[in-house]
DNA sequence: TTTAATGGTTTCATTACGCAACCAAAGGAG
DNA sequence: CTCCTTTGGTTGCGTAATGAAACCATTAAA
């Protein structure tokens, strides 16, 4: 059988993880914010196959996540970079980021920082906030499901 | 060849997927999160198989992120909670929804919202901030790798 | 004219996933 | 005590996804 995917699933976290959910999916994301363009830069940052990698980018591609932009005079270079939706995608990688570097890692033991140049600091703890800006308690949360129309 | 894992790649965000990156995990989580505690429970709302249910809940009981409580009085009823860790995956499940809110359904079109109680009104959207607790634009990061010892 | 670089595709082996069937221990019904 | 149900799994088996290596087509450089 084939694997199950979450599309029929009237959840956001399911639709999102349909999306960007597989395996090195998000890692290839990662890399294209660290700088990454090239097929063959993913490639070797990543010691991703060939094949999985030509796969994940062009489903990329095809949910608008990164564009294909030829960059040859030709047809022979090409780089990926990724779009609005893709950049969107920020937030989810610090969460995922902060949450290693505290639980794998330890604080202070990360193997890398990401400084905001202005300050010279790190990034804050990225925390859920209710209105009032301060964080929210897991308790205060109500859950409301729409209802279909 | 076995699925390669992310286990040697000093990168939070790797070992972070590592962990939770595996395909249904984080939807287990995200239902712990609504409530979900028992093993049939979290089955006949996932829709998983129960091999694979069970091959992730002692993954992550094993990782510390979720533990295993015996209930009955002598061993046949069990609940699986968060731990400590595992509640704080809370960032990384509100970022991956607020995603899908926004580029998936669109605003406003969600199929749940999530609702702090004391106020009456929806998380706000949780973005990385800078030691001044404005929002950073991602061209003004820096990327500081640390010297292994 | 040959060689190298880029960006793949193809082939094949191995693993992970999905379904259904089976199972073991405990509790309750009769 | 015996049968049946509930809970929480395990086992087999078929199919899809992953990974490594080989191969390939186009362009450009030597």
């Amino acid at each position: 059988m084939a694997r199950k995917r979450f599309n029929d699933m009237p959840c956001s976290i399911a639709q999102t993880l349909n999306l960007v959910g597989d395996w090195w999916t998000l890692l290839i994301i990662r890399d294209a914010f660290f700088g990454a363009r090239r097929f063959a830069e993913f490639e070797s940052r990543l010691g991703i196959a060939k094949n999985i990698l030509a796969n994940r980018l062009s489903q990329l591609v095809d949910n608008g996540i990164m564009q294909k932009v030829d960059i040859g005079q030709t047809g022979t270079h090409y780089a990926y970079e990724l779009t609005e939706k893709g950049r969107d995608l920020f937030p989810v990688l610090t969460a995922l980021r902060q949450w290693g570097d505290k639980w794998v890692y330890g604080e202070g033991c990360a193997p890398m920082d990401i400084i905001e140049r202005k300050s010279g600091r790190p990034l804050a703890r990225m925390l859920p906030l209710g209105a009032d800006g301060e964080p929210v308690a897991l308790g205060d949360l109500e859950i409301r499901l729409k209802e279909k129309s």
